[in-house]
RNA sequence: AGGACUAUAGCUCAGUUGGUUAGAGCGCUACCUUGACAUGGUAGAGGUCCCCAGUUCGAAUCUGGGUAGUCCUACCA
């Protein structure tokens, strides 16, 4: 074995084999379990969320294969419609091409040509992370299979009058030229102005003032409202205004919906281009002026003046003309809520256009039910708050996209506008008794990319057909999700397969917070803050990591910015971490309902980690390797209070993780992981080894117990680790498994380890404890007075109990060998011993004789010190117990622990101080 | 406007049902290449648990009120 762990070197070997061999298909037993990934986008690519979620469903899958489950993670990725489309025009563009001219048939081909091209990318990078996901299965949402499940759903809905079509305001993308769903709105504050406007009475005697943050929709007001009950306008209600710049005159409404308090009072309403308007409209059946084109230019509905004018030029039209005629009254800034397509970035227009739509108050009601009934558990539970405060007020949703990359929505019409929704053209006829004479048209447009995910948990095993997949792994065990996409997704898929199934797509929502930079920030490519998981596991240089950050920037004084923080937190480009590291940062981050900072010194620390793990590996190995370990059963085993103790504490550490996973702490998880690995087997108890191992006077049972004890607590505590660390475990574990008796082709289909608490040894963790305190004592002397680590030194030991002394008896080898003491022995309570240094351990004195050794002083102000922190104990400690009520009132258990506490400490603190009194008067 | 979350060591974070000497990693200080590991070992320093009030014998932990930050939802023209 190499002397440092080299990431490199085996992670793609291992992961090879697992998907050549097939691993990672289900098998196991009857209980199954089963994690749908949440399809990333086709041609994405990686980035730092997938990486924690794909390592916490990886750890979860393995966890449950290896503890015997039927385990299916179930993979693929989604067609992402205007994200795709998008990025297609773009290379289109770049070419002088255009969608337009390639026209649809031909763009489509283009699109799936791109998929195929780049479709691998983020794949293969999933397959870097090491996640153990069912390749063999993998789907895509416009699979044919897929394909069908979708028509399939928007068939019956249409047919249970759950889907409509209908015209009304949507969000409108003048940009993608398409409409999208309120999910699909970001609303950023902007600062901007406020108008106002005069609008003459009709009968001449003097005008309304209306104030608007979006003049040019003057041209298509066909109202002004006021509050019915304000008395400076109630005698106006029902005249007529005339409307500048057009020959229109329109009414003056009363709605309560107006806030008398804001601005005039009076509002001017357009219920075409406003969604407040438009219900206004509908409820004083106003006229809707629709003065936009798809381009959010002004159409032909307006006067001629502003026809063809994009909206922010004729903003500017307005305003000038009415100020000339005398109408503006004043403009004011203003901060107001811009909504922009999250897509396109562009401001979106409530346009009025047809579309299709999911009724999906309807679909609701169950889908709260389940969650309030505990059908569905969220963890944390207080996102269920969010789920149900947007349940209870969903609005329709909007599944049509004027998009042509997407599952066609399957509906036709004749020339009279009649729709027909089924399977084909041909069923359609034959359904209806269409002739073929009459000419139908299929509808343009495409359903919404989140109207396929929806169905993502049974279209991918199969559904509309009753698969036996579908039968043994649906609902699925646990979806691990980030919070932004439960509107999105999470409440979507819960509607959509109660419904066509009848049951949960999923028993838990696991939610996870999301990856920001070291500072808090949210990774962004405009930021130049954002890490490829990849460059983690394998590095980077400087030069290409700002290559990568600043590659594209529109803005060049964005690129040096960037440029300037990247030098700064990376001098030296990035360290190959290897994917181990990585995985284990993101569980000891995984606490729950919180984002996670990633730090890249956690990375680090991990990465040094593996390598301890390396080489305790090594040194293990060095002393097993054709050796008797105890393979067979039988032979002499003498095992050591060491060995007993590790035992146990590997049983201890196993019911930790086992827990932690239960409640999804992956943190914990890991931090019980490292300590034990690190601080006990590491620290302890392979030091505690040597002593036995090197001893040619210990006995072979002795020696054979301790080999035994030392490859079969690694091989246990490998397969402990494997879901967390699979590359490193699976490396060490395949020369481990033979010396420790297992057999198998991989660590990933061994057993999990399960707890034995009656192999947990009380009496040995007591024992243990002494020992290390005993030469913590000693060590410490050691340290703060400075001698030498290599000199050995003679210890005293003094007022011990029987206990004391037997553990004395059965440990001196240890103590000696990890103390470095030439000897060790016991003096009697009134003998006098040489000037010492000293420690205590209970009542027990350790005297590390001073003779040439121990400066007088520094041992003194040592002792001042100690003595001044059991004062500080024990005044606490007496302040409690000289409270009667305390005494009184708290449980008697925690008095009789306070007094013991408070007599150990007096006895302590007389010890230290007869210590200084001997010290002074030598 | 409504709601959620967060505040603990220089930094990143744990801290179970109230009773701990308030912990870990990184960083820092000192010493050490000892036969697994310097990506290491040993020892050590470092905390007004955001503030105020309350409940309690006892509060980092529970309640109320503030402050600061992050986020979500809905929006007034």
């Amino acid at each position: 074995m190499e002397k440092t762990f080299q990431p490199a070197d085996i992670e793609t070997r291992w992961y090879q084999e697992w998907e050549s061999k097939g691993y990672f298909a289900p098998q196991g037993g009857d209980q199954a379990y089963c994690i749908m990934i949440p399809p990333p986008n086709v041609t994405g690519s990686l980035h730092m969320g997938h990486g924690f979620q794909e390592a916490i469903m990886d750890a979860l899958i393995r966890y449950h294969r290896m503890a015997g489950f039927n385990t299916l993670w179930q993979v693929g990725t989604d067609h992402a419609g205007i994200a795709t489309q998008m990025v297609v025009e773009r290379q289109l563009e770049a070419q002088g091409a255009s969608r337009q001219a390639l026209g649809r048939d031909q763009f489509v081909d283009k699109v799936w040509e791109w998929k195929a091209q780049s479709g691998g990318t983020i794949t293969e990078q999933l397959r870097r992370l090491g996640s153990s996901m069912d390749w063999s299965r993998e789907r895509f949402t416009m699979d044919p299979g897929l394909s069908e499940a979708v028509q399939e759903v928007f068939i019956r809905l249409y047919r249970e009058g759950l889907i409509y079509r209908g015209q009304r305001l949507v969000n409108w993308d003048p940009a993608l030229h398409t409409a999208i769903s309120d999910l699909e709105v970001v609303s950023e504050e902007e600062q901007g102005k406020l108008w106002h406007f005069r609008y003459p009475l009709s009968n001449g005697e003097g005008h309304l003032t209306v104030a608007t943050t979006r003049p040019e929709t003057m041209l298509g007001d066909t109202a002004v409202a006021v509050h019915p009950e304000d008395g400076r306008y109630a005698h106006l209600v029902g005249q007529t205004i005339d409307l500048p710049l057009t020959d229109r005159k329109i009414p003056i409404i009363a709605d309560d919906y107006v806030d008398r308090e804001f601005g005039t009072g009076c509002v001017k309403i357009t219920p075409a281009h406003d969604f407040n308007d438009y219900e206004m409209g509908q409820r004083h059946q106003l006229e809707m002026i629709n003065i936009l084109d798809d381009n959010a230019a002004i159409n032909n509905n307006a006067p001629e003046a502003y026809r063809g004018l994009d909206r922010f030029v004729a903003r500017e039209r307005v305003v000038a003309d009415l100020d000339s005629l005398g109408l503006l009254e004043k403009i004011e800034d203003h901060t107001l809520k811009v909504p922009r397509g999250d897509r396109s970035g562009v401001v979106i227009e409530p346009y009025l256009t047809p579309q299709w739509y999911v009724d999906a108050k309807t679909l609701a009601q169950p889908a709260i039910a389940a969650v309030e009934q505990g059908d569905i558990q969220f963890v944390p539970k207080q996102w269920e708050n969010t789920y149900f405060a947007w349940m209870r007020d969903i609005q329709d949703w909007c599944i049509s996209r004027q998009l042509w990359w997407g599952h066609r929505i399957p509906a036709w019409y004749d020339e009279a506008g009649k729709v027909y929704v089924g399977a084909s053209e041909a069923a359609v006829r034959e359904e209806h008794g269409l002739g073929d004479d009459l000419v139908l048209r299929q509808d343009a447009d495409v359903l919404d990319t989140w109207f396929s995910s929806a169905l993502w948990t049974f279209s991918t095993l199969g559904w509309p057909e009753e698969t036996p997949e579908l039968a043994t792994f649906h609902p699925s065990s646990v979806l691990v999700t980030g919070f932004d996409i439960i509107f999105f997704w999470v409440a979507r898929m819960i509607m959509m397969t109660l419904h066509f199934r009848k049951e949960v797509p999923f028993h838990t929502v696991y939610v996870h917070g999301l990856v920001r930079d070291v500072e808090g920030q949210k990774m962004s490519k405009s930021k130049g803050n954002v890490l490829d998981p990849i460059d983690l596991i394998d590095g980077i240089q400087l030069e290409p990591l700002i290559e990568k950050r600043t590659a594209g920037m529109m803005q060049p004084q964005l690129a040096k910015r960037i440029e300037k923080s990247t030098r700064k937190q990376f001098p030296n480009g990035i360290e190959p971490y290897g994917t181990d590291a990585l995985r284990f940062t993101y569980f000891s981050l995984a606490s729950t309902g919180r984002d996670i900072k990633f730090d890249i010194g956690r990375i680090e620390g991990f990465r040094n980690f593996c390598n301890k793990i390396w080489n305790a590996a090594r040194y293990v190995l060095m002393n097993t390797e054709g050796e008797d370990c105890g393979q067979q059963d039988g032979g002499d085993l003498a095992l050591s209070l060491a060995d007993r103790w590790i035992i146990g504490r590997l049983q201890e550490t196993e019911a930790a993780v086992a827990d932690a996973v239960a409640q999804y702490r992956f943190d914990l998880a890991s931090q019980a992981l490292y300590e034990f690995i690190w601080n006990e087997y590491c620290d302890w108890y392979l030091e505690l080894s040597k002593p036995v191992l090197w001893d040619e006077n210990a006995s072979p049972g002795a020696k054979r117990a301790t080999r035994r004890t030392l490859i079969r607590v690694l091989e246990a505590w490998l397969r402990l680790l494997h879901p967390f660390m699979p590359f490193i475990t699976e490396e060490i574990w395949q020369t481990v498994a033979p010396l420790a008796g297992k057999a198998g082709p991989t660590i990933m289909l061994q057993p999990y380890p399960e707890a034995d608490l009656s192999a947990i040894d009380k009496a040995a963790n007591a024992d243990i404890e002494w020992l290390k305190n005993v030469i913590i004592g000693v060590r410490n002397i050691r340290g703060e007075m400075n001698i030498p680590p290599g000199r050995e030194l003679t210890v005293l030991l003094k007022n011990g109990s029987d206990a004391d002394k037997s553990r004395l008896e059965q440990n001196a080898t240890f103590l000696k060998k990890l103390a470095k003491l030439a000897d060790i022995g016991w003096v009697e309570p009134d003998e006098e011993t040489p000037l010492s240094a000293t420690a205590l351990v209970g009542e027990l004195e350790i005297l590390v004789p001073m003779a040439g050794l121990i400066d007088k002083e520094a041992e003194l102000a040592r002792l001042a010190r100690e003595i001044e922190k059991t004062e500080q104990d024990l005044a606490r400690v007496e302040g409690k117990l000289s409270n009667a009520s305390f005494v009184d009132r708290a449980p008697p258990e925690v008095v009789s622990k306070e007094r013991e506490k408070a007599a150990a400490l007096e006895q302590a603190l007389g010890k230290l101080r007869e210590q200084v009194e001997r010290i002074q008067t030598m």
